[in-house]
DNA sequence: CTTGCACCGTTACATTTCGTTACCAAATTC
DNA sequence: GAATTTGGTAACGAAATGTAACGGTGCAAG
């Protein structure tokens, strides 16, 4: 029922290592997601929770080491720091120095063994999760005449503190950072429990429901967060980020 | 006064292998003590604070593995968890990863390239946060209008003095040094009474309860210590630190 | 040694939050 | 307009958190 699987994102261009990957991670108890280049990898990030990357080293178009010392540049943005294990091509020697240096957790060098890398895989996990994360991330989110503080969890409005619960916070912090976008009730789900929707979950519908009750000032007709019939919601205001 | 360097223990019975790699480590800002076996391990580690130790997978007498679990086994009650890096000859791939699963922290296979060996110490020790034990005796931390003596373990609000028993000061501390971070009750209760939690523990939920009691404005609003549903708790204040 | 006291973990119960279900209304399809 | 699908929301129960009360432990004074 909990599904609670950790997200495991393969970003490489080659298509069978991907398949091949994805399928043996999957049997194994991870959730997995594919990417083929950095674009399709920063679109993941958006759209979900990612609880580790795996990346290759030799990328089409922008390398694996630039996408990782940026990933790690940009650690106090959306997400807090992923775990990243490299993946590189034997004979790399150097590279794998610089990766290790540059901020990835971990590499491993083609071909792999799967069975070494899903050990890496539970080791890097089970430090990120015992381990306090450097930055939670900080900033602050503005809209309309709100202001979201995310380093204390705290959201401002019009009236004075706005007295969210955790999920509605939670809820609030997914929508806002996604502005103009459609977001359906699994994406939502993923982002703030970070848990798979069940056949008949209405849950979301409900803390949506709550939210708008609290931060919108009509919530029959509601104007920030807006229903999108067959699709999800969406965050309908203008979005400032601020460090 | 001098800048503590990490101290890393050898643990290997080629001695060539030992002399080489300490010359190597030494020359990298790194203090190294030997060991040829499991015995001459444990006076080490009994006699001075070890950082990182790297351990032969093949020993005399007691093989690697064993004193990488028994080593792990102990770290449990006794001092802080000491990271180890495994030394593989090429070839033992079940060993390796065993090796990984048991505990250690990362591995390298013999023959090793000795730069690739310092980063690997150099990324574990990061990741260890070499400083971690915040045993350190000044400072002070200063949030809201309150202030904390830490080396008086002197708490000053508002009204003066704030009686708080030796345990809600140890939680103080470990909140207020993390701010802004979501901590859960596992990670406080390592932190402030260094245990394990059992199956039911709410001695942490006890615990804030008594601290609010005494530091929030209104207890039943807390501003500072926050609750994060299914997550912990977390402390809300900007906090400076001053020498 | 006994007494008194402060502290802390445990337990039990109160309160809050959240997910589920059910039912209704609105939108869409036929 | 009727039937169907989709979303809104009240109400309920389960789970997480808040907290009062109790009792054990350790320490210091007597």
């Amino acid at each position: 029922m909990n599904e609670k699987l950790p997200h495991i994102l393969i970003v490489d261009d080659d298509r069978e290592i991907r398949d091949l990957l994805s399928r043996f991670l999957a049997r194994h108890g991870l959730r997995c997601s594919l990417a083929a280049d950095g674009r399709e990898m920063r679109r993941q990030l958006q759209d979900s929770r990612v609880d580790l990357i795996i990346l290759d080293l030799m990328l089409p178009g922008e390398n694996g080491l630039a996408l990782c010392a940026q990933l790690r540049a940009e650690s106090q943005s959306a997400q807090a720091r992923i775990p990243i294990i490299m993946l590189t091509a034997a004979g790399e020697e150097t590279d794998r120095i610089v990766g290790l240096e540059i901020g990835a957790d971990d590499y491993v060098a083609k071909p792999f063994n799967p069975r070494e890398l899903l050990a890496r895989i539970r080791a890097v996990l089970r430090r990120a999760g015992t381990e306090s994360p450097p930055i939670a991330g900080g900033g602050v989110l503005e809209f309309d005449r709100w202001r979201i503080e995310l380093g204390p969890r705290r959201v401002i409005g019009p009236a004075g503190d706005a007295e969210l619960s955790s999920g509605e916070y939670d809820l609030l912090v997914a929508l806002a950072e996604r502005p103009q976008r459609v977001l359906s009730r699994e994406q939502l789900l993923d982002l703030t429990r970070g848990r798979m929707a069940q056949p008949f979950d209405r849950s979301i519908d409900v803390q949506i429901g709550r939210l708008r009750r609290k931060i919108e000032a009509d919530p029959k007709d509601p104007k920030l967060i807006t229903t999108v019939r067959g699709g999800g919601y969406l965050f309908a205001a203008d979005v400032t980020r601020t460090a």
